[in-house]
DNA sequence: ACTTACGGTGGCAAAAAGTGCGAAAAAGTG
DNA sequence: CACTTTTTCGCACTTTTTGCCACCGTAAGT
C-alpha cells in the first residue's frame, strides 16, 4: 500500500473520441489500470485498484437503509480504465459531462489519487486559494 | 459467488414496446439472464440468478405470518429476463410503470446489483448526495 | 369466424461509440 | 544538436446501440 505520493500537474489534450493520455510520471506510480470515478469541486478522482478496493469494502459495510445513496453515487460513477499501449485511457461521456472536460485537461497528483480536470476550472479553482492560507499550512500552524 | 463489483452508468434509450439494450459493459459480469425486479427509491433493480436465489432463500426462511407482506412484495415483481441476440431485454409494462420509465434510461451498477432509472430521476437523486458525505467515503472516515 | 388492437419478437442496417495503429509533433536528455 | 521518449493527430476498423419495419399470438369486439 504505501507507495511514493502521487504529485504534479501535467497538461493533456483530449481527442474527438474522449481519449487523453495519462502521463507517464503518474502512470509510474500508479500503474496502468485503475479506476476512474468521479470526484468533488467538478473533476475526476483517480484511484489505485488498491485504494479503491479499500473505498468500497467500507461502503459495502454500510447498510442499505443508510448507505444506499452514497453506495450509489459512488459506485455508479466509477469505470475501470487499463492505459493502451500508448498510454491513453477513454474518459466514457458521462464523466466527461461530469467534470466538463473539453479539449484542455490538467491530470494533478494528490499524495494517493489523481485528479482530471478541465484546464479552464482547473486554473480558476487554484486562483481561488489565497496566500494567507498557503502560508499557514506550509509553516504548519494549525488550519 | 465472488465475482467483480458491477459499477459505472450507462445511459440507453427504450424503443416504443419497451425493449432497451442493457449495457454490454454489465453484461459481461452479470450474464445474459438474469431478474428485474422492483427496487428501492423508485428504481428497478437486477440481480444474477444465483444473487437472487440467495435472497429468495433468506425470504423463505421467514415464517408467513411475519414475512407474508414483504414476500409477496418480492417475488410479485420479479421476471427473469433474457438478453436477446442484440443485447436488448423487455421490461414489461408495469415495471416500466413502476419506475417511471420512459425514453431516456440509465443503468447503473452498484456493488452486486444494477439499477434502472428514468433519466431525470437518477440526475435527481444523484444531486442530491452532498460533498461531504461523499468526502468522508472516499477518506475513508467512519461514516 | 373475422377483424382489430395490443404486447411482445426478430432481424436488418445505420449511427454512434470505442479501439488500434502508424507516424508527426512536441518535450525531455545528454 | 542529435537522440529518445512521450504525446497528439488522423485514419481505418470493430463493436455496441438504436430506429425501423414486418411478423406472431392472444384477447376482445362485432
Amino acid at each position: 500500500m504505501l507507495q511514493k505520493a502521487l504529485m504534479g500537474n501535467f497538461s493533456q489534450s483530449m481527442d474527438v473520441k474522449g481519449r487523453m493520455s495519462f502521463p507517464q510520471k503518474l502512470r509510474e506510480i500508479i500503474g496502468d489500470r485503475f479506476i476512474v470515478t468521479k470526484g468533488i469541486d467538478g473533476c475526476l478522482f483517480v484511484y489505485s485498484l488498491e485504494d479503491f478496493d479499500r473505498i468500497c469494502k467500507k461502503l459495502m459495510a454500510i447498510p442499505m437503509i443508510r448507505g444506499r445513496a452514497i453506495q450509489r453515487n459512488i459506485m455508479s460513477w466509477a469505470i475501470e480504465v487499463e492505459a493502451d499501449k500508448q498510454g491513453r485511457i477513454l474518459i466514457p461521456q458521462n464523466l466527461r459531462e461530469q467534470a466538463s472536460l473539453e479539449k484542455e485537461i490538467i491530470v494533478a497528483g494528490v499524495f494517493d489519487r489523481c485528479e482530471i480536470w478541465d484546464k479552464k476550472r482547473f486554473d480558476e479553482i487554484n486562483s481561488g486559494v489565497d496566500d494567507e492560507e498557503l502560508m499557514k499550512a506550509l509553516e504548519g500552524t494549525e488550519l
